[in-house]
DNA sequence: TCATCATATCATTAAAGGATGATATGTTAG
DNA sequence: CTAACATATCATCCTTTAATGATATGATGA
């Protein structure tokens, strides 16, 4: 099955760690630097549970790393290609403000 | 209402553009050069009403840009920025490839 | 004006997707 | 060993999303 799957939706697959909002900020919140878990809550405002399950999925994606210290579990964005696209991201969006603002599509 | 969303959403909503297969595919049809409706239907595979419709969306959202020409109208990608996020993207689907691959949720 | 071409819109439906809250699991200090 | 800390997993539910197919709309030539 998964052998036959597109490249193209492996890469809207891909896009989908960006397009949710809570993945989003979770990915934001690393930008910086690595952060344990408790930080990424707090960060985030989600439910524990919610930030858990997401970054399960974001690390299965390869997204996000994560190293485990003791109790506490260290997650941080994978790749400088992975920060080079948050950094595009930002350039369009910068470029689009005002139209995607006006789209009544995904009222998140 | 939307004076108050928060850049993140606005973040998250743009890239939803780039996250669903059909939007996607629509995205990649325009990498090379404008196009009109008809040739990205039988590009993308999809039925011309859900092609319209998605087209619209992107539109609106500033993604794409479209031009008419009699009966016909083109579309094309917006700017130089959406495909530069388009070629990052290929670049993060190369390093995370396999792990996406595993990766049991969306399965399109 | 009307028929043809090209595209956009609309109502409906089925499926996907995300959050919640309880609970399970892993680590560690006393 | 046990309690506390930190995080992961799971079942459920509600909301959102995308596709379909019919139809509406716009442009044009005869």
């Amino acid at each position: 099955m998964l052998e036959q799957i597109a490249p193209l939706e492996l890469k809207a697959k891909m896009y989908r760690g960006f397009a949710d909002p809570t993945r989003l900020s979770i990915l934001e919140s690393l930008r910086d630097g690595e952060r344990m878990v408790g930080a990424i809550v707090e960060a985030t405002g989600q439910s524990q549970s919610n930030v858990s399950n997401h970054l399960s999925c974001l690390k299965e994606c390869g997204l996000v790393t994560s190293r485990r210290d003791g109790k506490k579990i260290f997650y941080s964005i994978a790749s400088h290609q992975v920060q080079s696209l948050l950094n595009d991201g930002d350039l369009v969006l910068r470029e689009i403000r005002d139209c995607i603002r006006s789209c009544a599509k995904y009222d998140y």
